[in-house]
DNA sequence: CAAACTTAATAGTATTACTATTATATTTGC
DNA sequence: GCAAATATAATAGTAATACTATTAAGTTTG
């Protein structure tokens, strides 16, 4: 029932590790399947304990708070990202491929891994494009950074830029052109179904990729190190 | 009393116009201190009413919800960025000398605009950097793009490909490359001060700046229409 | 087989995001 | 200048939320 693969969410984002047992996968699995149907402000422990037929009390002994529970799923997210990030460029060496195939990754709509019967991969990444933000655009984003809520995000972005960087090692906004990808990805994918004026109609995974390897590639082999002081 | 300047933002944002009174004006301008001072979260209108003197059904007399606020200063705060926009470009020719005007523009720290004294747009921009994209990630988006909420940001993000199109018109991935800069500005300006290590401490404007018109520039100008099929 | 732990059931609390009612004060139209 | 309309204040109330606390029954483990 246990997994086998090394998605590992750190102790600081459960009471109870909900994959030691059968009602923490549960709620884990039923969990995702609720704030995917409602979202994360109409989510709360008491609908998912109905769903699930167990009690409100009972959820709390696994998570604190229903933050504490998208923390939880947003790490587990980037821990299963960076596990494929690493699989997809390993043994690659060329670097503009190993980019082309990073961008792939995260551009790609993601099939459920079959594996993990308590996640279903295709449902997470949905609410992670449309619920990750909210984990740090709020007050107790030092806090919660202090705990360590951020720290596998913060690893994904930082191998990411180590992509970035072999194509040209004097890009100096390396981070900075990650993460703005990364979350421009999830914002461009949440337009195209919601507000397709703020794009060009790139649901299609084959031009997300397109939209975004290119702007990655054209800035940082085309970077030019005088253009602050340049005048037009 | 009333404002000089043409920010009009529609009656769909509001009961009665805040702008239209003493009281009203008082709601906006103490509404958005105590919402940069405490966050979306824990704003809400008996914390306004007491701030103010006055009472909660009569701040619901303005606004219908909390939610209807944040959208109304979402949308003045994009309707005077429009018209910054228009006079930041205006009787410019050169079309790279626009868009790095535009760029500066969007990444420029604001200053208090002292013609209007019910708005601190510095205090604004910063709340918006925050908040802006609690506006559309949620279940509710669907239902305000039809009330016209987004009209506005949608406004300027088109006036601004404009001026991207001026430089390529064949690039064809112009609103997706704009929201795309909008967004990552405020991400960027929020990671710099509370996650820097998702960014390369791009906090002072002259770096966001730079870091933003390269990557613009590059893309645009460099746009290969066969690198779809490219293969390395 | 007793101790420890897990779960279920129930109850309770402070806060939130409103709605409703009434009374008083202020503005406006004729 | 006064009645009618409107704005505001004061108060009360509601359903839902995000929890905490308590107890009891069931299950696991050493």
């Amino acid at each position: 029932m246990v997994s086998q693969l090394s998605i590992i969410v750190s102790k600081e984002l459960y009471i109870k590790d909900p994959i030691s047992s059968e009602l923490g996968e549960k709620i884990l699995s039923q969990g995702l399947i609720l704030m995917h149907e409602i979202g994360l402000e109409d989510f709360n422990f008491k609908k998912l304990s109905q769903k699930i037929n167990s009690t409100e009390s009972t959820i709390y002994r696994y998570f604190e708070s229903k933050n504490q529970f998208l923390f939880y799923l947003f790490n587990y997210y980037w821990s299963w990202m960076d596990y494929k990030l690493a699989l997809a460029v390993a043994n690659i060496e060329d670097p503009k491929t190993r980019l082309k195939r990073a961008i792939k990754l995260v551009t790609k709509t993601v099939e459920d891994d079959l594996t993990t019967n308590y996640i279903n991969e295709n449902l997470l990444q949905q609410v992670i494009m449309v619920e990750s933000s909210k984990t740090f655009l709020s007050k107790k984003v030092d806090e919660e950074n202090k705990l360590g809520y951020f720290k596998l995000y913060k690893n994904f972005i930082t191998n990411l830029s180590t992509i970035l960087l072999e194509i040209n090692p004097r890009y100096p906004y390396y981070s900075s052109l990650v993460s703005t990808i990364i979350e421009s990805v999830f914002h461009q994918r949440f337009f195209s179904q919601h507000l397709p004026k703020l794009t060009n109609n790139i649901s299609q995974d084959e031009q997300l990729e397109d939209f975004f390897f290119q702007l990655c590639l054209q800035t940082i082999t085309n970077y030019n190190e005088n253009g602050k002081n340049e005048s037009f």
